[in-house]
DNA sequence: TATGAATGAGCCTTCATTCAT
DNA sequence: TATGAATGAAGGCTCATTCAT
């Protein structure tokens, strides 16, 4: 890695979190040039301008939040260790894996309406993370210990789903205790389809 | 209602959906003078700073969608239409009864580490969303349509968490492939705790 | 005139001679706030941008040119006297009727490959000034006083080009020698077609 | 040539044009980096800061026009022929010999209040264009086909005059109309000097 | 000689807010 | 109550220039 190649990365990885926790627009260059100690024109060196270091700042999120969950469910075995190693690795959003909560939810409701780019890249972390809890599944029906009948790819839409909104819902309570009864109740529906 | 007050509204009423769209950081006093083809001064007669207006505007906004859900569920006599009415009153966040989305998503992700004011309202607004769940099915209890041994509370916070998430989703997809997955299995759901 | 229309006019007349002078591209917003005393928001009130700023201070500097050029110019009763009170109007590039010298060769230079509204405007003050010397004449040839054959419409281009190219030279020479010569010859010009 | 010197003047070839269009104060180092595919600091290897080499670029463009002015003059024998030749060389301003127009009357705006360096530069110009034209009438007066009585000095003031005043308003009105009737009536000028 | 990362002053513009009218 | 002129801090971004490699 090039010394320019570092310091971009540095870049986003110190704005990301901060992009996370504020939204993009009320994330000034000056707080990522406070974040990163480097001068204005440095941060324009390496990115064309605020909205293209934020679109890598987006991606770096959805990236380690990833990565963090892919993590977690390889070091299971089993579909169902998997699939709840999944629930677990979300169930507490007030220590999120990511700085800031969820960066679906965070940029996909900044973004809906008014940012096209961000909107597809949250969508397409939408798409992935319920493909992980597809992948798992499959996994389980064809080893054998998974209800073959299961709709589950019904079910992967309603699992994230209810993971998402309970984790809005919890960091907005100052609580966990709604995201406690939807984490308990996605391993009883999951339990449920066990042969 | 004085002149003034029916000014006070008319601006509320006009940066709601600007507010819910931009979301607060984003949306300038100049976008609502020229929503409200009001001059700046006048905005500030009524409105001690931008964050007091937003705070009105995100209010009026989570009442609104209130009113849109519960007439359309007052409008139906059983339990069970009345649980599907609240289904189907979100069930397009793509024409969402609210211009820019739910209210609650919006400003919650965007207030959840920064704007203890915000998310205390968007709190109690997903309480109340809730409770209004709880309440109907509570009444079909008590009338005999529905199932006592049901878990109710947990599924009223299961419920709505998929809800919620599913409008983010669709919002960021463009469609209501998701959405229509969910409003599905949520009535399935309800179906099996009919009696 | 209101008090937001005598701001405006004061902003124009304090920045036309700095934009005259230093150029478009020289002058920058913070040299206008000083020349003014008045805050960079202020300007914005007033003005969209430093196009419009710039615009409006051209148009400012050439009507000035004219309105001198013409006071002079009506002073005189004779079609030959209003000719030479043209001429000597312009006779000292290095006191010129305009601080910063002629607005139409500032601006037509610095405005004719990138900037077409600016060209537009020069070009049209260039024709205008050309047609003053033409309606001189006309009236001369009107009175019997001047030459009915004289080719007077080319003559008008080639006295203001003269005239024109003579005062840059004699500005970038810092003294007025060209001009004298140019000044004395185009009134010899005249002379040779007086009746 | 070594590689640097060059390299050097391979940066004036291409600058020139950029600074003879755009202006000094509007062309950016960033212009030049493009133009020339090379790196920041290159650029400063071969010229100290961005004076010097709009320096070095002017005298590019003028000399490159007086190559060509002179080129054009050499082709012919007889001083009538010769001037003719300076005229027709010029008489195109929107196609001129130089791009971006006359390097003269480009600078001498730009510089004559501002930047006493550019400003002797393009005065020295003049009076070589000038000395030009008178050396052309000397010989052809040494020679006996011009007019030995004719005041060739003034006629060299006035007819670069109106030369340079003609490009200028030709290249804003974006038409050469002016232009043909000033080369026209200097070349009748000529002619009734010739013997 | 050539590179490109780094700098920080300065650019144009927008912002929320104040206040005399 | 309503206006809109005035403010100045802050916004994103560009600039000429430096310097280690």
């Amino acid at each position: 890695m090039t010394k320019g190649e570092e310091t971009k990365q540095f870049i986003i990885e110190r704005s990301a979190p901060i992009f996370n926790t504020k939204g993009i627009a009320a994330t000034a260059m000056s707080d990522i040039m406070e974040a990163t100690q480097l001068s204005k024109g440095s941060l324009y060196v390496h990115f064309e301008n605020k909205e293209v270091l934020a679109a890598s700042a987006i991606d770096y999120n959805m990236e380690l939040l990833f990565t963090k969950v892919q993590t977690a469910v390889n070091q299971q075995r089993t579909a169902k260790d998997k699939l709840f190693a999944f629930v677990d690795a979300l169930k507490d959003p007030l220590s999120p894996p990511v700085t800031g909560g969820c960066p679906m939810m965070n940029f996909g409701t900044e973004a809906d309406d008014t940012n096209q780019l961000v909107k597809n890249k949250v969508n397409q972390a939408f798409d992935s993370g319920e493909q992980t809890i597809v992948n798992i599944i499959e996994q389980g029906i064809k080893d054998g210990s998974m209800n073959p009948d299961w709709n589950y790819r019904e079910f992967a839409v309603m699992m994230f789903a209810m993971i998402e909104g309970g984790i809005v819902m919890s960091r907005v309570a100052g609580n966990i205790a709604k995201m406690n009864i939807i984490t308990k109740n996605i391993k009883k529906m999951i339990n449920e389809e066990l042969l």
